[in-house]
DNA sequence: ATCGATAACGCAAACGATTGCATTGAAAAA
DNA sequence: TTTTTCAATGCAATCGTTTGCGTTATCGAT
């Protein structure tokens, strides 16, 4: 047994053919005798023959690899969209790199550089926070390099991205929290430099105008970090601080609004009777949480699989970029859970 | 401008040189005179070259990059371990692939299949809870292909290993609620064909044994999927048919453990007040909900980073893998929080 | 017997980088 | 002047596969 794989010419060797043959062989082209190909195949079976992908690679000047540039696995939606891309992107026949920034500009650009070195066709990206000069994208972009953004996503031209309406989960969520008769609503909002969080604030000054409530720029406060423990040491100040107690918590990340709970109920404060709280992203432990935290879930795993497709359309020139005009926008769902019911 | 990346031979044109003194001039390779090493440099750095990593894996056979296989991403400890294996792989130059099997023992197979077609230089392992035979990790191990086995890892000859020491996490835990007087202890265990899972029962035993209390098989149940859901369902029907009704759940997974919390308070019942609960794995919820969840810890990222150490170092033969005997152990640590102290 | 057609296959270049082994030219030694 | 020496560079093969363009051999047609 040769130690390594077989390799086309192993195969040629043993039948006494020439590579190109065995290549066209294994390929079912046209001039190639039944009689070789079924020897040839027949061959490539009893040494475990396997095409190496690098030389295919290095051919054809094509990878079959997708990168992906996500900020942290660790976050419940980005793990369920890498689902949704690995689906897709295996079942198209294509591989999937991932690397994740820790929302480090940084580890941005250096990961687009050794995947680029790797040749990878294309780019699912959701940039970190850092990230507020689009520079290393643009330039990509402007050189028909396949990338498509999802969830973060920048405000630059032939950007094809894929998001959810955070508007309107938004204005869902905070239209909710006044029907159940909540009327001072804070809004713990994410970092101001990302457009998801400024679709979710506008969502929520709509919502509270459309109520004929004030909005007040007090009541929106920024979680640049987005944790419980942040957002726990925000709400206590808040509660204090506030000329009229908060009687609502919108967050705009779970995290944050499981930090606002933490911090009412060390003040007293009964949730949902005295104050009611609304999440977003629907991560596993709302329902595992006392009382259960009502959220609004994105379909993490169908935005993955969905801007998957479009890079592969792209990467395989079954889409033309320039006929794609906007973004692309999945629908979100308020899921109302004891946190914010007490009508 | 041209399309596509700048080669060795583009700067060889410019400079009139051949290509291979470009490639000894950018490695400073001797006999090549200083003069031309800054004129091709300079090239280099104006036509933005970057080698083609595709070119050189064909080249060395080697392809810089390691492919880790975990059963899924959202679990929150495989997300830490991720996060520990990018660190050093990239720290020593590597790339890393990563799939996950969905616990799919046809998705291990092919997955194992594609990485080694794209010539991955080693594997980072945990397999699926389907994997009970490892017949396509013994042939790479025996044609001394580098793998390391993280977690959840197979009794076979050969094969290097790093996990945690199960066991003792599982006998600290019970022997914590013992200690705290509790008598009736269930053990809501993982899929049996997991050696973690029979390391947790046997620590659980013998934690048991240890503090003077029976070992009865009725009280170890196993909770083959691991949600809260499952575990919810399975413990609602424990409370009412078990002779004596459990005062304590120690569960392999701290989703179980929720499971259990949950319908112990739809059963009317106090924690820590009347039953105690400790999980295993600490995940970010712990600290969540209420009452907070005592939990084992597992140092995911540490146990990443030490695993894909031992594999770059087999990689890059400063290992026998001959030395290593046993498995590398890393502790747990027991955190104690509300849901299990009554004392 | 000669020619053309056709089926079946081989040659060699190409993808981008590396590297052992020449080759060149000029200065130093004879 | 001739030979030696060495610094500086080029040639060509290699990694595994694909593919355009030959090259054979065979057979029927003339």
């Amino acid at each position: 047994m040769k130690i390594g794989q077989a390799t086309i010419k192993d195969i040629a060797i043993e039948l006494n053919v020439s590579a190109s043959t065995v290549s066209r062989a294994l390929k079912d082209y046209p001039g190639i005798s039944d009689e070789t190909k079924r020897k040839v195949k027949e061959v490539a079976e009893k040494l475990n023959y396997r095409p190496n992908a690098i030389a295919l690679s290095l051919r054809k000047s094509r990878s079959f690899t997708i990168g992906v540039i996500i900020p942290e696995v660790v976050h419940f939606f980005f793990s369920t969209v890498i689902s949704g891309i690995e689906e897709v992107a295996y079942s198209r026949g294509y591989n999937v790199i991932l690397t994740q920034t820790n929302e480090k500009l940084s580890r941005e650009m250096s990961s687009i550089d050794t995947m680029l070195s790797n040749q990878i066709d294309g780019f699912l990206v959701s940039f970190s926070k850092e990230t507020t000069d689009f520079d290393h994208f643009s330039r990509l972009l402007n050189q028909g390099f396949p990338i498509v953004f999802f969830d973060r996503v920048p405000e630059i031209p032939h950007a094809i991205s894929v998001m959810v309406d955070d508007y309107k989960g938004a204005f869902d969520a905070t239209d909710h929290l006044v029907s159940q008769g909540y009327r001072n609503i804070v809004h713990l909002s994410g970092p101001l430099n990302l457009k998801i969080s400024r679709e979710r604030i506008r969502g929520y000054e709509s919502a509270l105008i459309k109520n004929g409530l004030l909005v007040n720029p007090d009541y929106i406060v920024e979680c640049p970090i987005g944790t419980d423990h942040e957002s726990q040491k925000i709400t206590t100040k808040l509660l204090k601080s506030l000329p009229v107690r908060p009687d609502a918590f919108f967050a705009s990340n779970d995290m944050a609004a499981v930090g606002a709970m933490l911090a009412c109920k060390a003040a007293g404060l009964k949730i949902p009777e005295d104050v009611g709280i609304v999440g977003f992203s629907n991560w596993q432990f709302c329902t595992m949480i006392d009382p259960s935290l009502s959220s609004v879930s994105q379909p993490g795993s169908k935005m993955g699989a969905k801007a998957t497709d479009i890079l592969l359309d792209m990467i395989e020139k079954k889409l033309d970029p320039e006929s794609i005009t906007g973004p692309v926008v999945l629908e979100t769902e308020l899921l109302i859970r004891k946190s914010s019911v007490r009508i």
